[in-house]
DNA sequence: AGCACGCCGACT
DNA sequence: GTCGGCGTGCTC
């Protein structure tokens, strides 16, 4: 190792998987190729670790001396050379330096080094021009030779085996030139294994073929999307639509026009359990030209599709937030579908907003982003209104099916009628009933898991808390065991109040469970199913409930936020929402947002096939405006009250935001780092704001005290600037700190 | 993230 | 006298 590079070697800049750490130089001795993209073999500390080249000319750092790469693994650009730019963003906007945003761009073996393997099938086939030969045949080699005549395709030795061709017969053949062995790449296919139809389905049943007919609106939406691709310019559209609208038709013929133009789209779903429904239909459109990328993929799977895609053998790639970095070239469109979900932004780092990142990744390429959905983001529709992307509207369902008529249900009065036990009001259980004798199904919503969310000492009124979190422990009956639903801590039902030793526990607050029995005991001849994480927790678990339901075998569904996504039940004429305002208590400034945009969804799933739906939604406080305009499915409404209140209070999207989260053995500890930093960060932003610190609303998890503060102003890069200078000053810190650039939520 | 260094408690 | 607990600092 010496200090001044000879003239013959070359700098350059590598990225390394370590948070943290900024892009580090280093020689690289000899003449062979060196590619942006191309990974190399680096020594780090004492350690060697695997890097990416990001720049095939970087500048000699004064204050190192230069190591030498120890050896460049690929010739070529593994990540291509515009996903590492859209990495090296990533890093340096979420401030979580390159190497862990790379390690995005990356499927997780190649991280370690490893160069592309497929899996690989022995197939036998039976050779074109057999020399011609007198010796004669067993009887078992005759067989073999019948069966691979009958299949030309060729037939894999594992079949032949089943089929009693041993080992020994194909090793005659093979020796006498009359059969070969041929080795085929075997896809590891995720949808084969994880979709509804077994290995055969390359379409969803019932999806059609070809493209449906459009309404009048929704053909004017395709226009002006059409018009966008054809400009071959970056552009974001928004396209702000009704549930059961039709939108995702929309993006597939969107997506056809991109592909006939010879441009790659790209189309990010909010969850795992989605990707199996729009994999089939974008299958059924376009045949084994997609591919898949998500985490919950396995390794081998996830390694198949980014080479699939690397190679540029599929048109479309369908997956969730880290698909936004599919090595896919020529991207032509990017859809975001329901774009204001949450699920986009990752909650470790880096913590990136996959729709931020699908914008930057666009317009770096000269390409159309469609964000879609019926309730949009705040950010989203002001920057619609501001003029920076162009708003399309649906303001109605397909086929002329009407919205599903809302009724609220004032909760107040059921108690006063019915006492506080009540859980399902009378209008809902008459409502049930009657769906329950037309044959018609019924959906429940309760976003809350469990039997009872409080279990509460009515002699001194301490509640039981988790020892861990500052948070109170669910009641799960079916376990028999009170859990914390932030660490999974879990212990047995103490008979007794372990603060006063009072035997009067007394159990609060409803979860799911709680419904599910109560529902039971109200219909007992229905059939009824529960989903909800605890229910459904193994692979493949909700895409069949989502079928049984489908199929009509069941009449009551009942579960949490997770039935309230995207899929599309024919069947569901009744939706109830238990207690709407569950959520609306919460100390997070998007707390209203998400009320509406999980009431609307629901909602939406009332009456999607022939019959018109209806809803009835269940709440303390029936004035609220999330709920009013829910329930009036009037996102303007909506829209107008909540930017009221961000406006008032200098919260998003009015301002920019970052959220620091500091850690400490004591809350005192962590509030005293976090003013230390509150008090360097202010020094260095003296025309923003810096607001706290104050204990985080979480202010205990897994023994360790949070602090929180905010850094508000105009523009993130000041803001970002000035939080990291104080951080340098505090070295220490580092690792007890979370900072969150654009926060989808600060509990 | 690793890994080394370093400074204090419980064992051979 | 050493082994090992995890705080702190460094990695081109």
């Amino acid at each position: 190792v010496s200090s001044s590079p000879a003239p013959t070697d070359r700098v350059i800049s590598v990225a390394v998987p370590v948070p943290g750490l900024g892009l580090l130089s280093y020689r690289a001795p000899g003449s062979g190729p060196l590619a942006k993209g191309a990974r190399v073999r680096v020594p780090l500390g004492g350690r060697e670790v695997v890097g990416c080249i990001t720049d095939t000319q970087a500048p000699t750092n004064p204050g190192h001396t230069l190591r030498d790469v120890i050896d460049v693994i690929d010739p070529e650009p593994f990540v291509p050379p515009d996903v590492v730019d859209l990495a090296l963003w990533v890093g340096e906007y979420y401030a979580s330096g390159p190497g862990a945003a790379l390690a995005l761009a990356m499927p997780p073996a190649s991280r370690e080094g490893a160069r592309e393997s497929f899996a690989r099938t022995r197939v036998l086939e039976l050779v074109p021009d057999p020399p011609a030969s007198d010796a004669r045949l067993g009887d078992k080699q005759r067989v073999a030779l019948e069966l691979l005549r009958a299949h030309p395709e060729g037939v894999p030795t594992a079949d032949a085996t089943a089929k009693g061709i041993g080992s020994g017969t194909v090793r005659s053949l093979v020796e006498r030139a009359l059969v070969r062995i041929r080795e085929d790449v075997r896809w590891r296919d995720p949808f084969a294994t994880s979709g509804t139809d077994g290995p055969a389905a390359w379409s969803v049943a019932g999806a059609p073929l070809q493209d449906v007919a459009l309404t009048v609106e929704q053909a004017d939406a395709l226009r002006r999307l059409e018009d966008g691709l054809a400009a071959g310019v970056f552009r974001t559209m928004l396209l702000n639509g009704v549930t059961g609208s039709g939108k995702t038709e929309l993006y597939l013929q969107l997506a056809a026009r991109a592909v006939t133009a010879g441009r790659r789209v790209l189309v990010l779903v909010p969850e795992i359990a989605l990707t199996p429904v729009v994999v089939g239909l974008f299958r059924s459109r376009f045949g084994d030209r997609v591919a898949i990328q998500h985490s919950g993929l396995s390794d081998g799977e996830r390694h198949d599709q980014w080479h699939r895609i690397r190679r540029g053998e599929v048109a479309v790639v369908v997956g969730t937030r880290t698909a936004v970095f599919a090595p896919t070239e020529h991207v032509g469109v990017l859809i975001v579908d329901e774009e204001h979900d949450s699920s986009y932004k990752q909650d470790e780092a880096p913590r990136y907003h996959a729709r931020d990142v699908a914008i930057v990744r666009a317009r770096a390429q000269g390409a159309l982003v469609v964000l879609g959905s019926a309730t949009p983001s705040l950010e989203s529709v002001q920057n619609a209104r501001a003029g920076r992307y162009d708003e399309i509207r649906l303001r109605r369902r397909v086929m002329n099916r009407d919205l599903a008529t809302v009724r609220i249900v004032d909760m107040r009065e059921e108690y006063a009628a019915a006492g506080a036990d009540v859980t399902l009001s009378r209008p809902l259980v008459a409502a049930i009933t009657n769906r329950l004798g037309r044959g018609e199904q019924t959906m429940v919503l309760l976003n809350r898991r469990g039997y009872a969310t409080v279990v509460f000492c009515r002699q001194c009124a301490a509640s039981l808390e988790c020892p861990h979190c500052s948070v109170s422990l669910t009641f799960h009956r079916t376990q028999r065991r009170v859990r914390c639903h932030y660490c999974n801590y879990a212990t047995a039902v103490p008979r007794r109040c372990g603060a006063c030793g009072g035997e009067f526990l007394e159990q609060l607050g409803i979860g799911t469970e709680r419904i599910e029995a109560d529902v039971r005991t109200a219909f007992p001849g229905a059939r009824i199913v529960r989903i909800d994480r605890d229910t459904v927790r193994r692979r493949g678990a909700v895409t069949r409930a989502i079928d049984a339901i489908g199929r009509g075998q069941v009449d009551i569904v009942i579960g949490t936020q997770m039935i309230a996504k995207g899929h599309d039940f024919p069947g569901v004429t009744l939706v109830g929402v238990i207690s709407a305002d569950v959520g609306l208590g919460l100390a997070d400034f998007r707390a209203g947002e998400r009320t509406f945009q999980l009431l609307t969804q629901v909602v939406g799933r009332a009456g999607r096939g022939d019959h018109p739906g209806e809803a009835i939604v269940q709440t303390l406080y029936p004035g609220h405006y999330a709920i009013q305009a829910a329930a009036a499915q009037d996102y303007d409404a909506f829209y107008a009250q909540e930017m009221q209140f961000r406006t008032a209070m200098r919260y998003p999207p009015t301002v920019a935001m970052i959220s620091v989260l500091v850690k400490g053995r004591s809350a005192e500890a962590a509030m005293a780092d976090a003013l230390d930093l509150v008090k360097r960060t202010r020094r260095r932003h003296p025309h923003g704001q810096v607001v706290g610190p104050a204990p985080a609303a979480l202010a205990k998890l897994k023994d360790e005290f949070r602090a929180q503060f905010f850094v508000k102003g105009q523009q993130r890069k000041p803001m970002r600037t000035a939080l990291l200078a104080a951080l340098d000053e505090r070295p220490e810190l580092k690792r007890r700190v979370i900072v969150d650039v654009d926060p989808v939520s600060v509990l």
